[in-house]
DNA sequence: CGCATACATCACCATCCTTGATGAAAACCA
DNA sequence: TGGTTTTCATCAAGGATGGTGATGTATGCG
């Protein structure tokens, strides 16, 4: 006796169905014919021995029994999709480098874990560097990806996420009203940080002075906490020892960055498209204007 | 472009091969012929365009990939299994009715609620009466099933679970000592609690005397708890205001009680089969010696 | 070196599924 | 009201597909 069995695709149409409305329409979405869709149906009926739908008029109403097994099916199928492109992934290989700037390395552990758990056989590297020269990098091919501040050094890109670039200091600390205002500052030269918080200071008519650089964020994190100087950071690199400074510090307002993603100039392999996909759909939440 | 579905029947023999360990064996199982299991884990790997398997000598090994479909082929036919058994359970129709003693009445009431979940065309009524009452009425066929506790009056049925009786009291009280010993009892006549009392309060030498009777636990609730008397209950039947009393109260060990379930005589319809089937699965857990 | 076991492969056949055509019922419109 | 359109069920037919039994092959064992 062998275990009665739904058919996947059987269950397909029956979803199609109820969300097109109607025989026909499900027939076109699935490039069947509209008879093979109806026979689809009844064989459904036929093979539970219940009528899972009516019609009163033209109009297609699904019985009570249709409309559990609807829901039972829209569970099937969600697990057979998962599972299938589950097995699909599981076949990409290859390898792939990936560059980011140091101050995003704490913002992609989890993409990297998570793009880990879905593509095992994809051999990772990350390398990090300044936004421009990662910029040229991609140009050569040395990476196939890389994931940057949008600068003047380094335009062009797919704009992954916007976000607000925010004054903070250490938490404990009260707003430095001192003039010149004290930075911290990452690595000096081609940070857009740097570029940033300078134009919006100069605008604003302060004068400031750059009181301490590093490599790092941990490199100037004694240094803020201890109230020392302000440093710029955008909103997800906050810490929790880490302040942020509104208007009535008398800072003035910084303006957005943009998150871009570089692609390599040929046609990008198949890691390098998931991995892009993949950082597009996990980046792409805190985006508010 | 059609979405790609599995074919549940081709995932169900790969289970069975994971399972038995063989190809052969699984046909057996499945009541295939032996080529047909090979060729179907073909097609299994031609739809995927992966290896799942491998063989070492005679041994059968899957594949990391095989390992993994594996994973997903459990988890889709077991909610395969679980919707086809849902939508069969929803044409069981037909009336129903079960009796039980009053006193179970607050033990089933997650159990009628389950049920009518698993069967909701199904008209299910609950009759209360005396286990020798309802255990006469079962034989005449005017209750389908009648689920009591097993006594000298009502022999028989299936015995669904073993419970130890306990002696209670007020929560706030203290054990009584006093001689004779005062008892609160249900119904006074066809009462097992007050047999099985009775008996081992005799064997032990001790006195007693029927302070209390009353049709329900509820009845005797106000009683118990002022402290006037001691109740015989099960332990399951213990609530937040009794308090169990163990040896050191001084009143004998009771013996444990059997809840069995009676059938009426004529073969049992669709819905009491499967209401037995539950109440078995439901209330068989605790059965400690 | 045979024998037994377990599996793959093949050709054949029955079954099932899709299709296009046809007919019926309902809605729309004049 | 009557003609037209839309939508669906039904039918016969063809074709693809999956199961079967037989045969071939490799492995392990005596």
């Amino acid at each position: 006796m062998r275990a009665p069995t739904f058919d996947l695709t059987l269950l397909r149409t029956l979803v199609a169905i109820a969300d097109t409305g109607s025989v026909t329409a499900a027939a076109t979405r699935l490039a069947y014919t509209q008879s093979t869709v109806s026979m689809q149906l009844q064989r459904l009926e036929a093979q539970l021995e219940m009528r899972l739908h009516e019609r009163d008029g033209r109009r297609l109403r699904f019985t009570a029994e249709g409309e559990r097994l609807l829901a039972h099916a829209r569970h099937l199928l969600a697990l057979n999709d998962e599972a299938w492109s589950d097995m699909q992934a599981r076949q990409v290989t290859g390898d792939l480098t990936l560059g980011i700037p140091e101050d995003y390395a704490s913002l992609l552990p989890s993409v990297f874990a998570y793009f880990h758990q879905l593509y095992p056989a994809v051999g990772l590297t990350v390398q990090c560097g300044t936004s421009a020269h990662l910029v040229e990098q991609v140009k050569t091919a040395e990476l196939d990806l890389a994931l940057v501040t949008r600068q003047r050094h380094s335009p062009g890109g797919e704009v992954i996420r916007r976000e607000p670039l925010v004054w903070a200091v250490g938490v404990n600390q009260q707003p430095l009203l001192s003039d010149p205002v004290p930075l911290a500052l990452y690595t000096p030269g081609a940070d857009v940080f740097r570029e940033v918080a300078e134009q919006a200071l100069q605008a604003a008519g302060r004068h400031w002075r750059v009181a301490y650089t590093s490599q790092s964020m941990a490199g100037l994190a004694p240094i803020v906490t201890a109230g020392l100087a302000v440093v710029v950071v955008t909103r997800s690199m906050l810490t929790p020892s880490l302040r942020p400074l509104d208007e009535s510090s008398g800072l003035p307002a910084l303006p957005m960055i943009e998150l871009a993603l570089h692609r390599a100039p040929h046609r990008p392999t198949e890691p390098a498209r998931r991995l892009a996909e993949l950082i597009r759909e996990q980046l792409a939440v805190p985006s508010e204007g």
